[in-house]
RNA sequence: GCGCCAUUAGCUCAAUCGGUAGAGCAACUGCCUCUUAAGCAGAAGGUUGUGGGUUCGAUUCCCUCAUGGCGUACCA
């Protein structure tokens, strides 16, 4: 204790202050008898129930708990709001109906502080429900203070590190995170209603497939191997397809150990679906659909707002050639480039930036993503992609150059992937090595997953597969300009001292 | 990785030409039994992100570092 108080010396800042004091409150509830951190409080309303419920609550005894968001303190009478996941509604205390003892334990608590009510309904002068208290029971102290009332807190760093105090005081940030839920809860909702199975599927592989992407590795101690956190799980789900469960998806954590921004967090959620006996088209359609029922859902009409343009989701969406739109966009003609000098030579009369290690194909992402991936903000498929940069899918069978594949943009944002996928063992082999080659251009390193090879082996139906980025799609749907908004934890470096 | 910007009280924000930091909310002490951004009176709260430099004097100018934001690059 004296230790500590010296301490306290030493190191005396306001916000010490601010603590000591709740915690000297803290010790005369505890000798008025009053434990601070009781087990709990039968309530018998939720806040928004009583708000809903209204006049028809008037003059009955409701209780209910939450945490103290505001005081107004009038001498021998008080009016506080408390807060709940439901809602916020205000309880007035005045010492006659309380009684001293427990107006004396009131005048205890904090803003922040959580407290258990009871006590009959009424309208204010004003005509704002609240509780008129009779008894009164605090839950819990809070020992920190919580950012202004009226401003709230805007920091973005200390929202996105101290999220439990962003949550707090920004209903909005509970809003988002809502519907976030409902999202997910909307895609399991209409894949299950199709007989699909949800499963799970290894976060820790030793080979790190299904995506090109840098992984995060780990290390088993009495396996005594290097394992990967997995940066898709494509290549599992196939195999589950491979097992005879035909309707298959996974909803889970990717993780990629590359930039972050304001779209790419190092983990981050995504949907993945296969269904045998279909091809990519079917996907596109599944894809609108399920658009269709999460804007049915939780919206209303199909229709999201981004900052400034109102987005409409009607389907059916156009598909449209890759080559087509490039052409559009850019007057020129790509299928006519013959390899990545020309492909390089394009991109400098348009004035694209591009790196040396860049291939023919990278080049032309860098002109589609500079070009056309603006202009898309109404739904769009876009398909025909060169077979080549898509190993894992099947190629068109009029044309092999073109893969069976298609991936939806909307408000300037790739929202999906998907193909036919590729179930010719030996094609997949082939592609595979060939895609070595690069990697180790790239120093990647990688290796083929025979395992993978061997399941084809024993023989995959046909099979269409789709891939969604939950946190892009929640983005969509809230009208968030940064993926941290919309994820509760996001990677942060460690906080400096 | 690079560029630009930001960092001041627990929170939200001020501070003129470089002259030694102010307010509101919260907290504290009084008063106040229908308030709601309650009110009134009083008092308190700061190593101006970090470390250096220039200067008689730095929140202010210069450099380092840290963290964050935005842009850009990377990322099938």
């Amino acid at each position: 204790m004296q230790e500590s108080r010296e301490n306290s010396k030493n190191s005396k800042s306001p916000i010490d202050d601010l603590i000591s004091q709740r915690r000297q409150k803290m010790k005369e509830l505890r000798e008025k008898g009053v434990d601070p951190y009781p087990n709990g409080f039968d309530a018998t309303h939720c806040i928004s129930d009583i708000l809903k419920k209204g006049r028809e609550l008037e003059g009955k005894a409701v209780s209910a708990h939450g945490r103290i968001m505001s005081m107004r303190k009038m001498g021998k009478a008080s009016f506080i709001h408390i807060q709940d996941m439901t809602g916020r509604v205000q309880a007035y205390l005045k010492r006659d109906d309380v009684g001293s003892e427990n107006y004396m334990i009131f005048k205890l608590l904090d803003i922040g502080d959580f407290v258990g009510l009871s006590g009959k309904m009424f309208y204010t002068k004003t005509g704002e429900l609240t509780i008129h208290v009779e008894s009164l029971l605090p839950l819990a102290k809070s020992l920190r203070p919580l950012p202004e009332k009226w401003h709230g807190l805007k920091d973005v760093e200390t929202r996105y590190r101290q999220r439990y105090v962003d949550l707090i005081v920004n209903e909005d940030v509970k809003e988002v995170f809502r519907l976030r839920s409902g999202i997910v809860q909307a895609i399991r909702k209409f894949l299950d209603e199709k007989d699909y199975l949800e499963v799970e599927t290894p976060m820790m592989q030793s080979i790190a497939g299904g995506a090109t992407a840098k992984p995060f590795i780990t290390h088993h101690e009495s396996l005594d191997m290097d394992l990967y956190l997995r940066i898709a799980p494509e290549l599992y789900l196939k195999r589950l397809v491979v097992g005879g469960i035909e309707k298959v998806y996974e909803i889970n954590r990717n993780f990629r150990n590359e930039g972050i921004s304001t779209k790419h967090n190092p983990e981050f959620t995504m949907l993945e679906v296969y269904n045998a006996y279909t091809d990519y088209t079917s996907m596109m359609e599944l894809c609108e659909s399920l658009f269709n029922f999460i804007t049915k859902e939780l919206l209303g009409k199909p229709e999201v707002q981004s900052r400034e343009k109102t987005i409409n989701l009607k389907t059916p969406w156009p598909r449209v050639s890759l080559y087509d739109i490039l052409k559009e966009k850019t007057g020129k003609d790509f299928s006519e480039v013959d390899g990545r000098d020309d492909m390089a030579k394009l991109a400098d009369s348009l004035g694209v930036k591009y790196s040396e290690d860049n291939g023919e194909h990278k080049i032309m992402e860098h002109i589609f993503d500079k070009f056309v991936q603006p202009t898309l903000v109404d739904p769009v498929f876009i398909v025909d992609y060169p077979a080549k940069h898509s190993p894992l899918a099947k190629p068109k069978k009029d044309n092999p150059k073109i893969a069976q594949r298609f991936e939806l943009f909307i408000n300037g944002q790739e929202i999906a992937n998907a193909y036919s996928e590729l179930n010719d063992p030996i094609q997949q082999r082939a592609k595979m090595e060939e895609q070595m080659k690069d990697r180790e251009l790239k120093k990647e390193g990688g290796v083929v997953d025979d395992d993978y090879i061997r399941a084809l082996e024993y023989g995959m139906p046909p099979c269409s597969g789709l891939g969604i980025g939950v946190d892009r799609l929640v983005m969509l749907f809230t009208g968030s300009a940064s993926i941290r908004d919309v994820i509760l934890f996001p990677q942060m470096k460690k906080e400096s001292d």
